[in-house]
DNA sequence: CAGTGAGCGAGCTTCCGCTTGACTT
């Protein structure tokens, strides 16, 4: 047995660390947390001193006896966990579940996995910080009080399941509040002035006036004044100018940069990476530091050198300007720069590998030199000059390899300009007045919300993609595309003397996978905003980050920061509870035209709805769910009416009505018990489906379910052998069970089936 | 929850941050 246990949080990086020390060290790892509060209830003592009641997690338990028979045995455990808020309370947490007495533990750290980083942290080990620690169980349990206080309220007061939190709700806050900024803008109109130029030897050069007109009045105007002016060259000014690589790849950076110029989701980017971390070919891809170690550096110059040549490398140290970042890790790096190609199968992976690759090695190359031209032409009757401006590269350096994308469109620049001096004559081919509108803030993506949310400081790289995906499942927000409208707009042109206007159309505002609210985001929101303005306020992670800092500094009792915060928070949970109305956007449409009762749009138990008549009348109230694509603030009278067309009775099959509706999962038609999807492409709709149509889809699912059928038993008909998307299974009652691998599909009796379903473990409850 | 939305009332839902496989019909 070793007399050395190592313990890390990642079981990547304690393969590679094992290497790296002598075999009197094992390492292993923590998969993270080893303690947390339980999910059942909210488990904090908040009568004494906050105290968290702390729990071994189910799926934790066999690895923490496994680390504690280990350490039992060892002389010493060195507890090497991440350098920051959290990696410190993994190392007192471990600490505390494995009963390790204080002088058989050293503390010891690393900021990148280099051997010479790990030999010099041996050497150098300090103790668990108790201060560090407290600083994230503050953070930990203020995230809990306000979770767990502010959802139930939620339940309460707008719908059931929906959650709450210091982070997702803020997160939420800024998609909804996008959307309110874009409801309420209008676009303004200005002509903008394009002319295109010749000179006596066919020399041609396209310039824009220096100025826009809001009115289309003094548009013409000057168009009608370039009929007979002259033109010519009146200045040409170059000046040398220069660009910079951007920093090497965070979570976040990548995230954005994977988004822009692969196409990949937020979720996407991290899997693909954890691939490339776990094969070992990248370092670790949850980081918040743009730095690079040392040998990094070195490697990349080498490359950069022997590829392209000693002048374009430059060594750059780049330093962090993210709020709160702990810089526990590297950037993300290949973890051998001469690895310019990743050998891996999957394109997807191997793109965004090359995508680091590129901007590892950029990040350490030189400026690109660059020349910038401004060139202007004038006309003798016109006070305004035509502008046209040129760039020229010079030196390429850094683009030689990469270019940061954007994420809106910049102004365009010419390149080269042709060679004209000034008081040259010009000729106007063309010139044209072009009527453009300004365009609303544009919405969110899914990597543009997380590259907002660092600058606010709220989420950890661990959680930009969880956060994510959870707001899009409690339904806040929703990932969408728009296919654009068409605008109008007036084109003005000079030509051979004379002015000519037109009108033309052009498809605008079309997005491509944006992030909108839901109505329950919106009604949730300005719920939250109206009760909580302390907690939804933008500076709120901000200000409670500071005291975590001074927390952690030994100037600050960690319980009593907690009690200055809870008690007048807990006044707001309880104040709210009580007094405020339901939440449930209510929208009054209108009256039916056939029963005269009102037609209301709001928020139900299962979401948005439209509901005609009162709850207090005698009759009923009749109610239908929004489509997909309508929200409460938008719904018209008539729409609303329309919903009431479905559920349809086609007629009868065997007794039994046919319907034809729409349901959770799309519209389908019901023939006696089974349900058949009426497919997008099919043509067909719930409002127009006849019986025919309806009983043909009948009779071709039941062909394909045949299909999928290996067996069928005598014994009990809610019992098959099937086949499905992951191979065969077996289908009893509603369970569905794996076969046990050695054993064949086809050749399962009912004996064998019953046998299976037997040891099969109890499913386990669906996340929904 | 493929049909719901009042009422009866119990029992359930929920946070953020650190890590991977297990699992999916």
């Amino acid at each position: 047995m070793q007399k050395n246990l190592v313990i890390v949080e990642s079981p990547a990086k304690a393969k590679t660390i094992e290497g790296y020390l002598g075999k009197d060290f094992i390492v292993k790892s923590s998969f993270g947390h080893v303690r947390d509060l339980p999910s059942k209830d909210i488990s904090i003592d908040i009568e004494n001193d906050f105290k968290p009641k702390y729990v071994v997690p189910k799926d934790k338990k066999k690895l923490v006896d496994e680390l504690r028979k280990i350490a039992d045995k060892a002389e010493t455990i060195w507890l090497a966990t991440d350098e920051d808020r959290e990696g410190e309370a993994i190392s007192w947490h471990l600490m505390e579940a494995l009963e390790l007495s204080e002088d058989k533990v050293k503390r010891i750290v690393f900021h990148e996995i280099t051997k010479t980083a790990i030999l010099k942290a041996i050497e150098t080990p300090r103790k668990v910080d108790i201060n560090l620690v407290n600083a994230q169980q503050a953070r930990r349990v203020l995230d809990r009080l306000v979770g767990y206080e502010m959802s139930p309220i939620l339940w309460r007061k707008v719908k059931p399941s929906l959650s709450a939190g210091r982070v997702q709700s803020v997160a939420v806050r800024i998609i909804a509040e996008r959307e309110q900024e874009i409801r309420s803008f209008t676009p303004k109109a200005s002509f903008r002035v394009i002319g295109y130029f010749v000179n006596n030897e066919g020399k041609k050069i396209k310039a824009e006036l220096d100025r826009k007109f809001d009115k289309w009045e003094l548009a013409d105007e000057l168009l009608k004044k370039t009929v007979d002016s002259k033109f010519d060259v009146s200045s040409v000014e170059s000046k040398p100018a220069k660009k910079s690589p951007v920093a090497p790849f965070t979570t976040s950076t990548l995230q954005q940069e994977a988004s822009r110029k692969l196409g990949y989701s937020v979720a996407q980017t991290m899997t693909l990476a954890q691939k490339l971390y776990e094969s070992g070919k990248i370092t670790y891809m949850r980081t918040d530091s743009v730095n690079l170690s040392d040998l990094a550096m070195n490697e990349a110059e080498n490359v950069i050198t022997k590829s392209y040549g000693a002048e374009y490398a430059k060594r750059r140290k780049y330093t962090t300007k993210s709020k709160g970042a702990q810089e526990a890790h590297e950037a993300i790096r290949p973890v051998d720069l001469s690895e310019k190609d990743v050998n891996i199968d999957d394109g997807r992976t191997a793109r965004l590998y090359d995508l680091i690759w590129k901007r590892t090695i950029a990040s350490q190359m030189a400026d690109a030199q660059l020349e910038r031209t401004t060139l202007k032409i004038s006309g003798n009757n016109i006070e305004r000059v035509f502008v046209a401006k040129g760039e020229v590269i010079k030196f390429d350096g850094f683009l030689h390899v990469y270019l940061e994308g954007k994420d809106d469109a910049e102004e365009e620049n010419e390149g080269r300009l042709p060679d004209l001096k000034v008081g040259d004559a010009m000729n106007a081919d063309e010139i044209n007045a072009i009527e453009r509108f300004s365009h609303h803030p544009p919405r969110y993506t899914e990597a543009s919300l997380v590259k907002k949310m660092e600058e606010l400081g709220i989420g950890r790289p661990s959680t930009y993609a969880p956060t994510i995906s959870t707001i899009q499942k409690r339904g806040y927000i929703e990932k969408k595309s728009t296919e654009g409208r068409k605008q109008k707009y007036r084109f003005g042109s000079m030509k051979d003397h004379s002015t000519s206007w037109i009108d033309k159309e052009e498809n605008t505002g079309a997005e491509k996978n944006k992030l909108f609210p839901t109505d329950i985001g919106v009604v949730v929101n300005d719920f939250l905003v109206e009760h909580f303005k302390r907690i939804l306020d933008y500076n709120f992670t901000a200000d409670v980050e500071k005291q975590f800092d001074e927390i952690a500094e030994g100037e600050k009792v960690w319980f009593k920061m907690l009690n200055e915060f809870y008690k007048p928070f807990h006044a707001d949970v309880e104040n709210t509870m009580e007094n405020s109305e339901k939440a449930t956007g209510q929208r009054n449409l209108g009256i039916d035209p056939k029963t005269q009762k009102p037609i209301l749009a709001r928020i139900g138990r299962y979401g948005p709805m439209i509901q005609i008549g009162e709850s207090t009348d005698e009759e009923k109230p009749k109610f239908a769910s929004l489509r997909e694509g309508q929200t409460i603030q938008d719904i018209t009278l008539e729409e609303a009416i329309k919903l009431f067309d479905l559920p349809r009775v086609l007629g009868t099959f065997e007794d039994k009505d046919v319907i034809a509706a729409i349901g959770r999962f799309g519209p389908y038609v019901k023939v006696k018990s089974t349900f058949v999807s009426i497919k997008k492409d099919s043509e067909l709709t719930p409002e127009e489906i006849t019986l025919e149509q309806a009983m043909e889809l009948y009779r071709n699912k039941l062909e394909e379910d045949k299909k999928k059928l290996i067996s069928e038993f005598e014994e009990d008909a809610t019992l098959k052998v099937l086949n499905g998307r992951y191979g065969p299974f077996i289908k009893f009652g509603k369970k569905n069970i794996r076969i046990p691998k050695g054993q064949e599909a086809e050749k399962l009796t009912y004996e064998d089936c019953v046998k299976i379903i037997k040891a099969a473990p109890e499913p386990k409850r669906k996340k929904k």
